[in-house]
DNA sequence: TTGACTCCTTAACGATGTTAAGTCAACTTC
DNA sequence: GAAGTTGACTTAACATCGTTAAGGAGTCAA
């Protein structure tokens, strides 16, 4: 087992960068040409640490989602952590350029452990009370509309358009509410 | 002006002809090249009828569109026309494969007439009773989760594990009737 | 010193979207 | 019917892309 001092590359160093670059270019010139680049480094020695560009997007992905699981604190009941969930995943997805196209593109990292990382991810709403096949549920509708939403908001059809018709923020937060107060608790 | 008999590629033609690929293939499979020779044709004769990969994509998504905007009949109010119309886009995205992917990567064919469009599409919400802003914000709204729920439904993570947990198809009725529920009339 | 191992380079493969230039038949006009 | 115009397509090429194979330089253990 050798380890080098200076590895000069990283996995975590390389989905930076990525995030770099697509916020000053956008999702489609993200490259691996061009993210080697940015990093004086061949093409070739990404894949020494990333097996392709599928991960990388997924790596990326995973990071916005962690975003919004960072964003909730001391809800009280499990309505209110859906509520705050919303809130911190669009936020999570706003703050990056092509977030939500990034999130509907990248592909689960690993399909392997899903019953595990699901059991992760519905232990909050459990604590709440809610029972772990109805917290991945609402969870799911949560994150659908919030990714609909933000992608629309983006690139939608009329997104100029409807920008002077109404406030995006405002009617996400609308539709966010109508959707968590009306899902049921069983 | 000169008229030919037979123009040998139509727009619609090529349109029909991508979504056979697709269906065949999928998404990631639909190259111009691929596309030409699935109708005897160059690749470069497609770029003729259409701008290029981008209008392509526009036009298979506004299909989609149009068949959930057909899917609605006889509606008695505003909130029985968007269960009716989420449904119907659901089943739209479903039936075709990789539906949401397209509609979620697909940019709107035309910025220009936005204002016509916004109001054509608003018209049968108006008809129902609801202020043009709020039909727009409120079909906005079900759009998003639907597009949402349909991708996640497709590709998500977790997919094959949590298909075992749920009714994906009960549980997005779920959520589309807690979101409509919920939407203000004003 | 030898060998193993990590990390990166060079070079190449096939495929992609797109464009420019040329071709040819169908039509219009004289 | 000859000439010219134009619609529709072919051929050829360009730049770029993701990815892989082969090899080399550096670092460590023996």
């Amino acid at each position: 087992m050798v380890q080098r001092l200076i590895p000069g590359l990283t996995r975590d160093q390389i989905v930076a960068q990525a995030f770099v670059l697509v916020e000053d270019e956008g999702l489609d010139s993200l490259s691996m040409r061009k993210l080697a680049g940015r990093m004086n480094v061949q093409a070739a020695a990404i894949y020494w640490h990333i097996s392709g560009k599928a991960e990388l997007l997924g790596l990326m992905a995973r990071d916005i989602y962690a975003a919004a699981y960072a964003g909730t604190h001391g809800a009280q009941d499990w309505r209110e952590w859906l509520r705050q969930f919303g809130r911190a995943l669009h936020s999570s997805l706003a703050s990056h350029r092509d977030g939500a196209r990034l999130c509907a593109i990248a592909r689960p990292p690993s399909p392997a452990d899903a019953e595990k990382q699901a059991a992760h991810i519905a232990a909050p709403l459990k604590a709440l009370g809610l029972e772990a096949s109805v917290a991945l549920a609402h969870q799911a509708a949560v994150i659908s509309f919030t990714l609909g939403w933000t992608m629309f908001e983006a690139n939608g059809p009329m997104r100029d358009f409807l920008c002077e018709m109404m406030d995006f923020d405002a009617t996400f937060t609308i539709g966010l509410e109508s959707l968590v107060n009306g899902l049921p608790a069983k």
